[in-house]
DNA sequence: TACATTTGTGTCATAAATACGCAAACTAAT
DNA sequence: ATTAGTTTGCGTATTTATGACACAAATGTA
């Protein structure tokens, strides 16, 4: 009544970076093994059995590129039978966000090398990781507009000005800067700190806020709706 | 470097149906064997090792419940490593909805009996299962907002007021009649018929509308937002 | 000191959501 | 048949949210 199953189980991490010159950006690390030798992946590997999968994912990223996560969440399993050319391989994929600029990739002896890619600039996966991929980026531009999550993207204090662009990008169309800064003041879930922007390039300095969670999930429980 | 697993793969179902006179209800089968003999549980079971996680549900539901899906998609994979007694099982469970009306539960011989019950009167379930129930009811409350999965639930042709106490079933609020009607209206997704309801308990006979799917792709696709 | 640049605040027109009124079409009771 | 009760279909008024744009304030630079 048991049938014997002969299907292996791991995790991938679809982890997105924002710098601000730049555009959202993927990890990607450089298989070192094969199948897909020397092809870039995303970071990921079999689960232990003893693990959770959230374990399993958070040691793969440290292990394979030494980065520490910042939001995670779990995105889709991708059980297609032929996905894996070693033979049956469910994954569980994951979602989750860093800031970049907090720490320094470290491709260390699982990878050959792990580097961010511009989601528009993405070459060749191994696997259906392209796929999974698109699915983290669907996700990241439905979710962000119902749920704060691009905080995690920026630094602890910015100005409203970084969440404008960071939305601008991850939605790709135009925001106004003036009613996109009424909204989230409207909200209350903005902290406004007494300190500016140090060197500006140009113009007024703006003012620096940080993410108030704990006044995001008052709000929340008592039904205000955040939405972009 | 390829670890033996000791891991198995199963999918669960929650399935949920709905009767104008009652509430949303969701389908449980009793267990034949351990864990958990005789005890209420999501219809599910191993995944074989040539079918895609959809497959394996629907042949699950359809041998233990007789049951035809009309609308599966996925829902979650539950991979704590104490969720199931037997050892390290990770389940994917999947999200359907289902018209009861349409055809008769048949509990076969993998089931003692398979039921619908009301989604607020559960009855003790197996494994995690009732955190699985739970995980697809919020799924359920915030899907329905902004997709018209809500159809799959009704007969093909049906007064707009049934789509509207389903609404209101689902979201637990009470929403405006004739402000529904006008929103439903407007967005164009139904397609009325020169019918009438036949024999209404008491009132004016309602107009019939069914879902015209291929007119909300449509306007999917030139970036209409459903929602409620 | 003038100029370019970016922030902060406000106004106004328009669209969308909400609250509610009332006649039309039916059933059931008298 | 008439009347009362119920539910549908269509309407309007009011409030709220959204989108477009004007302009002063605060900075760096020529």
């Amino acid at each position: 009544m048991e049938p014997k199953q002969n299907i292996r189980l791991c995790v991938d991490a679809v982890v997105f970076g924002y710098t601000a010159k730049e555009s959202i950006s993927v990890l990607l690390i450089k298989r070192t093994i094969p199948p897909f030798m020397h092809r870039w992946a995303l970071p990921g590997g079999f689960v232990l059995d003893g693990e959770t999968l959230e374990e399993a994912v958070t040691r793969e990223l440290q292990t394979e590129a030494g980065v520490h996560i910042n939001y995670l969440e779990q995105l889709y399993t991708f059980g297609r039978p032929e996905r894996d050319p070693r033979g049956r391989v469910v994954s569980v994929a994951y979602f989750g966000l860093v800031n970049p600029t907090n720490f320094k990739l470290a491709a260390s002896s699982d990878a050959e090398d792990a580097r961010w890619f511009d989601i528009k600039k993405l070459p060749d996966l191994a696997f259906d990781h392209a796929e999974v991929v698109e699915t983290a980026v669907k996700r990241l531009r439905t979710k962000i507009r119902y749920e704060p999550i691009g905080f995690e993207l920026l630094d602890q204090k910015f100005p409203i000005s970084d969440l404008e662009k960071l939305y601008e990008t991850v939605l790709d169309r135009p925001i106004d800067r003036r009613n996109f800064q009424k909204k989230m003041n409207h909200f209350g879930i903005l902290m406004g700190h007494n300190e500016k922007q140090k060197h500006p390039s140009a113009g007024r300095p703006a003012k620096l806020y940080s993410f108030n969670e704990e006044q995001y999930f008052k709000l929340k429980q008592e039904g205000i709706i955040f939405e972009i």
